[in-house]
DNA sequence: CTCATAGTTCGATCATAGCCGAAGCATGGC
DNA sequence: GCCATGCTTCGGCTATGATCGAACTATGAG
């Protein structure tokens, strides 16, 4: 009998003090896991799990899965634009807090997804393995060249091993604080934990970032021709 | 623990249907009182009392005592901005529910605002009261010019009548429907009057829809210059 | 293969808050 | 003074939904 869109279903669904703290820590931009933004709204993995699947159903939030963690970001812009006009309306009697500190400008730039290196430089070597013909792009699937399984190799990374289980070698990531892809599958775990046993990087401990050394960056942008 | 601005907050208020209701009733930019809002939200008046103070207590709306009425109207154009993305937000991505029958349509053509003239036949009325001059438009508000005072005054309007209360004489009300403009304040409704008194339309009983009659409608079109 | 981790589903508990009846103020008209 | 009308407050009923424990599925690690 109203006339007009049903706007209280949308604002009742961000008016849970958890689903709200979620969508909070969405607008970073990066996509989180469940178990992440459980921890970010206080609640348990089941009690995120629901809110999760309720913010899914309204179109508010887009999950991936990507292995056994599922992503989760922001629909689109326009969701993004009432958060940002809730929030302009709500620093009226809370305190608003823009400033980033330097460990989320650490994450940005290099972090661990899951098990393979994220962030600026995660794309940048991307980026420059496929200009370099190491990796060509399929439709739908990324695979890795001879030339790339040659510098993998010179690298010191033991190929034959990587080739003895059934999992996929190369994948693509989807970045979400760049939008863009960076490596994942095995070969990209081995480059991880190449750097990190070089002493190219080091990890942070309570965080997912990832510490390049000033050598160690040095290093990294020669092997991968970064364009820094 | 984290506490940024309490969007979940503001959103919870907006988030119950009857307050969405109330709230998007007055997103016409009318003022209404609790009773007219605990009609249109479906509730009874203690009910609405009720979540009229919440609203006030959120900064969402702003009541003023006039006399034994108590007239609520949106806080601010911070508070206009998020329900307009909601709004947008929920009539994209959501269903809009608007299956328009008969009364429906009949109510978009011609309906009562508040008190005045609404619906695609107030939208038309106003347009040609602009081209034909009678009415100014300055940077955030509207103003009756020389030649719509007598253009009313002719119609039959008792302007010096009008011109007793400080009331705005002209406003614009905007039309969520159409998203287009029409004629408030105190000349609106005294055309409105008018138009009733004239014979050239009847309300309806228990909607609020606006009758014209064939003459009405001709009359109507020929004194505002209609092109339809 | 087994084990561990990530996420989902189910069921029960429990608090919040929406709702209305009835009574209490307040204002205006007489 | 009286009554009518507009709104608010109070108390109790009820329902929605948020929460977590436990059990279950899926995926990856070794």
């Amino acid at each position: 009998m109203r006339e007009g869109p049903d706007i209280a279903r949308v604002a009742a669904l961000i008016g849970d003090p958890a689903r709200a703290n979620m969508l909070t820590a969405l607008m970073s931009g990066r996509a989180l896991t469940a178990t992440e933004l459980a921890a970010e709204a206080g609640v348990t993995l089941q009690t995120a799990s629901g809110h999760l699947a309720k913010l899914s159903e309204g179109d508010l939030l887009r999950g991936r899965k990507q292995g056994r963690h599922k992503y989760f970001a922001i629909a689109s812009d326009e969701v993004a634009a009432v958060l940002e006009a809730l929030m302009g309306l709500a620093a009226g009697s809370g305190h608003l807090r823009t400033r980033l500190g330097p460990r989320d400008t650490a994450l940005r730039e290099a972090r661990v997804c899951y098990n393979h290196l994220a962030g600026t430089m995660g794309i940048a070597m991307f980026d420059a393995m496929i200009s370099e013909g190491q990796i060509a792009t399929q439709k739908d699937q990324i695979s890795l060249t001879a030339k790339g399984h040659a510098f993998a190799e010179s690298f010191g990374i033991k190929m034959s091993e990587l080739e003895a289980t059934r999992a996929p070698m190369c994948r693509e990531c989807l970045d979400w604080s760049e939008r863009r892809s960076h490596l994942a599958g095995k070969l990209g775990r081995a480059y991880l934990s190449a750097f990190l046993d070089l002493g190219w990087a080091t990890r942070d401990a309570n965080s997912r970032a990832v510490h390049f050394s000033p050598k160690g960056r040095a290093e990294f942008s020669r092997t991968f021709a970064v364009t820094t």
